[in-house]
DNA sequence: GTCTATAAGATGATAGAC
DNA sequence: GTCTATCATCTTATAGAC
């Protein structure tokens, strides 16, 4: 029920292009001028597939939604090893940032500029922000109960620190141009949840 | 020998004007015309004190630097309250940016923008970054052997976790308009490398 | 230091032909 | 679906008067 619709070839081209742009450069500097000139057309052919930019800023938001919670696994009770492995796996997107040097995550970078964008994609980052912490939250929770994890205080507050920490860390990266920067930040925030 | 030179009153009024908008916009998203408006000028006045979009970036994040390294103690060896000490002073910047609802950190912001900003201001973040993770190891490293901390692994490795959950979560702040939201995340990073 | 005037270019967007 | 042509507006920036 959250399937992105269909587009065209052109239409495709654009989403792609002007996703990869806005994690590197943020969603105010790139232009219809830019993406024209990437993919070889004119500024008014992108107007007929999207005839605002808001309007390609929400659909490359929903793409990259459901691409980022693709990953993610039905909570449902299980063993330990399925909850660690829920974990993984929500970490699989993670990861892929990780390794590309100029980008970082289209939602950090979506709220770094909150206060400028459209009203529609303003509700699309905080909804996403949400989201993240509910999943992550019950995983926690399901993943302690399982005896998956051990940390003390409340999942929630540990939910947190954990979707923190990933979004600074692909932010900084970015700055820092070292695909490896996460490298040991993955590792650290493993231990702290499952130590020994 | 990091002082800021002083500026006049117009000149102090648009690196604080500018420093607030970004923080909430992006830098991208902060027009001469905005800068302007709010001061009751006109754009070409705002050209005498900085020539350029550039200038008034450089002087808004040494500004910001400044603030931010200001409450570092110089990590001098001590005993260990000392060194739990230096590491409150230096959340104290970030305490200050939690209570703001709208804005974030302006290097944060600028990090998202990387690939768009002039290459002063890259350097700049870049900097920044490399700088408060050299901070970071020290204290956490020194603190540790004085028995101030307690945690798994080298020093640097928990440098990049904190300094990116601080990022992460400045940054989410923002989107979700929750000024409570980093409450309990200070409290996990302490307990975290303060456990018991 | 601030203003008016002005410029060159970018930007998001529309109308209508092909 | 893509194009040409055109638009109003914004944006950074400069020259020169006050």
């Amino acid at each position: 029920m959250n399937e992105t619709k269909p587009l065209g070839k052109t239409a495709e081209a654009l989403t792609d292009t002007f996703m990869e742009l806005v994690m590197e450069r943020g969603y105010n500097a790139v232009s219809y001028a830019d993406l024209a000139k990437r993919l070889g057309i004119r500024t008014a052919s992108i107007h007929y597939h999207f005839p605002a930019k808001s309007d390609l800023g929400m659909t490359v938001l929903h793409r990259y939604q459901d691409g980022a919670f693709s990953t993610l696994e039905p909570l449902t009770p299980g063993d330990a090893q399925s909850y660690r492995d829920a974990f993984d796996n929500m970490l699989i997107p993670v990861r892929s940032l990780a390794k590309m040097q100029s980008a970082s995550c289209l939602v950090g970078v979506l709220g770094a500029e909150f206060a400028s964008l459209p009203d529609g994609l303003k509700a699309g980052v905080s909804q996403f922000f949400e989201t993240q912490q509910q999943y992550l939250t019950r995983l926690l929770s399901g993943g302690r109960d399982a005896g998956a994890f051990i940390f003390d205080g409340d999942a929630e507050a540990m939910a947190k620190v954990i979707a923190s920490t990933l979004q600074g860390a692909i932010l900084i990266k970015k700055s820092r141009g070292d695909v490896h920067y996460m490298d040991s930040i993955l590792d650290s925030l493993k231990a702290i949840i499952m130590p020994g």
